[in-house]
DNA sequence: AACGGAATCG
DNA sequence: CGATTCCGTT
């Protein structure tokens, strides 16, 4: 096999992504549309799912930006979702290496985003250098759909299936997204979450403020928007987001200082430190063996005050993962990113390997 | 720098 | 499908 990192060894087992009526009802999810469950065509493919062993760009960067020691390299930065590259060369310089790609650059990095573009996964932040944002309503949906649908009020009475075959869901409402988000501005400093039919009032009466929910800018097939390219407040202090947390920031979930309750944030506590584990061991039957041993149910908060041994575990034995919110990060903890020694089956017409 | 077309690959 | 490579254009 060709590059084998370890991270790709160590990804966690896919979730199960069609669900019968049958099981949809038991997991508390809603059956949604004739395909059955309410994820984008793209969700379904093996290859995006986190139990991919082939890494994707996008998943790339966000390993990237969860590790500390690349924010250099490149950080979060600006709204929320919004990146930047500050190294390119060596961004490009990571990526080929994980791919085995020796003649990578930015110039073709950047190619590869681009695809992104159509697929509503990224865009770019016009006018700022090497500034990309995600949107994480595909993201996340990807990496947690147990959360999201088991979950959620918001996406349990919603959908991200294209809107066209799902006669029995119900269009985002601005309730619903505000009750998952309980730190977020009410209508206090003069910010709402909506403008009241002040501005254009769609056909649903309200129109969400997409500068304070870039994430859920495209991709929406309920609220079918393009996607805001320039958000009004670009703001100084990196992080300074209405909710008060980044969910990427390291420290909130970082593998090396292991669990920090965020105040009040995305979502509710019992979710933490991992919600994706959590919610798969409060389940019954297949999803609770997915998780590895001796990390089912139990606990709840397991994470917070049930440190084995040493400050993250990098000392003891196993290294006590705290998970970023997206599965792959499973990956992260002591993986190899940039590794020297990677595994590259010689290339054709390779270029730097010695020997 | 950023974009998008086109061919190609695994 | 998700890139990679090459390239011409803005």
């Amino acid at each position: 096999m060709d590059c084998n990192c370890v991270s790709d060894l160590l990804l966690t087992p896919p979730v199960p992504a069609l669900w019968t009526p049958g099981e949809a009802s038991r997991m508390g999810a809603l059956f949604c549309g004739s395909r059955g469950i309410a994820f984008p065509d793209w969700a379904y493919k093996p290859e995006s799912s986190p139990g991919s062993r082939q890494i994707q760009l996008w998943h790339f960067i966000l390993e990237l930006l969860q590790k500390e020691e690349y924010q250099g390299v490149i950080a979060w930065q600006g709204d929320y979702g919004e990146f930047v590259i500050k190294d390119p060369d060596e961004v490009a310089r990571l990526w080929g290496i994980r791919k085995c790609k020796p003649h990578m650059n930015y110039d073709k990095l950047s190619r590869a985003l681009r695809y992104y573009y159509n697929k509503r996964i990224l865009h770019k932040t016009k006018g700022k250098r090497f500034t990309y944002k995600f949107n994480f309503s595909k993201v996340v949906l990807v990496n947690y759909p147990l959360l999201d649908m088991a979950s959620s009020p918001f996406l349990l009475q919603n959908h991200f299936n294209g809107g066209s075959a799902a006669p029995d869901c119900s269009p985002v409402t601005p309730e619903a997204i505000q009750s998952l988000f309980p730190r977020l501005p009410e209508s206090g400093r003069g910010t709402s979450l909506f403008d009241r039919g002040a501005t254009a009032p769609g056909p649903e009466g309200e129109k969400l403020r997409l500068d304070t929910f870039p994430f859920l800018s495209s991709g929406t097939p309920c609220y079918s928007k393009p996607p805001s390219l320039l958000g009004p407040y670009s703001r100084n202090p990196p992080f300074d987001y209405p909710w008060g947390f980044n969910p990427y920031l390291p420290g909130a979930f970082s593998l090396n200082n292991c669990p920090k309750l965020p105040p009040g944030s995305l979502y509710p506590s019992h979710f933490y430190p991992n919600p994706l584990q959590t919610s798969l061991g409060q389940l019954p039957h297949p999803f609770s063996s997915l998780l590895p041993p001796g990390e089912v149910a139990g606990g709840g908060e397991r994470g917070v005050a049930g440190q084995t041994g040493g400050t993250n575990g990098t000392a003891g034995g196993q290294p006590r993962l705290c998970l970023p919110p997206y599965p792959g990060a499973l990956t992260l903890g002591r993986t190899d990113i940039g590794n020297g020694g990677s595994i590259c089956e010689r290339e054709r017409g390779d270029a730097n390997t010695p020997g």
